[in-house]
DNA sequence: TGATATTTTGTACAAACGTACAAAACTCGA
DNA sequence: TCGAGTTTTGTACGTTTGTACAAAATATCA
């Protein structure tokens, strides 16, 4: 069908990294068209419009993310040892986040980034796509993590999930200031070792009892001590509430 | 001096509110006047420009947000216990982020999303600030999470610090998402919520022992389990490094 | 009140935007 | 080699953008 998809591979990699890192309504049609070293008009024959250029992206790296997720997953749940399991279990998350698993080279990590500025700008197209897409390979997630930590609500687990996206995209987005605030004795921008942090750091999170609440009476309560923690710790909360 | 402050102040908040939500680029000069009830023309009068406007917004909040930080830090680095010591540090960092120390009622979170989503897009106004502004501030609290776990190497807190930043982030970007996941079970608005939410996960997550690394030589490993983990868990990390 | 300073308004403009479209260049099967 | 189909190019369009500026309105103080 498409006798040179050269070209139109260009300017889906040169939207994916001038979006990825300016946002998408900082950049233009022509910023791409230059970037890519393509005609601004050949890409509204390409893509329709700047908006279907957007989606064209995800519609390339959605599937086999998700997939490769998936796949990991299987193999994570297959772990015997409790811990090494849960380890195994948001690994499988993070890493095709990082690294892609298709052809396309090491345009993981740019499309995770991607998603991070998006999501930041609230931006309309991508929005439905999130929830289609995303959720239901998160909640694959999230089930077989509720396997393993039973005693946890799934709305911690949900929240815990929360700050681990959260930190894989502003990994991606700011690496800098992991370099800057480390004096130079740690690299941002080392994804091997990002991984292996976020990975640390959110097993920890997860096994972690879950949070007093201070409505001490009825059923969502069952904070059962897992881990460390839970000494004099609790209803400090009142102080800012907060809009 | 200025004679009907009030103008001004709408603008402020009506610009705040809209680059929080929809970003920077997204955002015309139009728009916020129509939201602010004012005239185009009067934002340059005051403003001069639109990126003088959004300095402005940093300057009125960076202050007396890192102010109330620093004191509810000075506070914590009292607390006798080591556990709920680490607590209310993290909670000093936290906990002004979401609600606004100064007058402006309910401005800390969204002032917040402001700076996620700037962040995001990589604006080069704010570049410089960020640096500037919250980078002492930072360091303080990084200086009394040393102080508190004298065994973890200071890369380890800080990329434990980038998490939670991370998180905070993207909580208040999409509050939603932990909405929907949940089925409704926990609101991603509830903010006193996500901060205990918050703090309990970023406490359990720096108690964690230091991650493993794979050069198993010389200087910066000093792995000395302080919580649990670290059984056979390591060095799985070369399968697909990324970009 | 009248003079002065400050703020708001309305309009204007050059530049950049997304997109459309006809012409040119190109590819490839027959 | 020819001709149909595909891709690229160049240009042009109507909008919207940030900003400038003179005029009008408003407030402040003698």
């Amino acid at each position: 069908m498409t006798r040179n998809p050269n070209m139109r591979e260009a300017i889906l990699s040169a939207a994916e990294l001038l979006f990825s890192t300016r946002g998408f309504n900082a950049v233009s049609i022509r910023d791409i068209a230059l970037e890519a070293g393509a005609n601004p008009g050949s890409i509204t024959y390409h893509f329709k419009s700047k908006d279907g250029l957007l989606l064209e992206i995800y519609k390339r790296h959605c599937g086999p993310m998700n997939k490769r997720r998936i796949e990991l997953l299987v193999a994570a749940r297959r772990v015997r040892d409790v811990q090494d399991r849960l380890e195994a279990i948001v690994r499988a998350y993070v890493q095709p986040a990082f690294s892609s698993s298709s052809d396309l080279a090491g345009g993981g990590a740019r499309f995770t980034r991607l998603r991070a500025v998006m999501s930041a700008e609230g931006n309309a197209v991508v929005g439905r796509i999130i929830a289609e897409i995303f959720d239901d390979t998160t909640n694959a997630f999230i089930e077989a993590i509720e396997e393993s930590l039973p005693h946890l609500p799934r709305t911690t687990i949900v929240w815990r999930s929360q700050f681990l996206l959260g930190a894989l995209y502003y990994t991606l987005v700011s690496p800098e200031r992991v370099t800057r605030l480390s004096r130079g004795e740690a690299d941002g921008a080392d994804m091997a070792e990002a991984i292996e942090q976020l990975v640390a750091s959110t097993v920890a999170s997860l096994q972690a009892s879950d949070v007093d609440h201070i409505d001490s009476g009825a059923g969502s309560r069952r904070a059962k001590p897992t881990q460390p923690s839970a000494k004099g710790v609790a209803a400090k909360r009142k102080e800012n509430p907060a809009s």
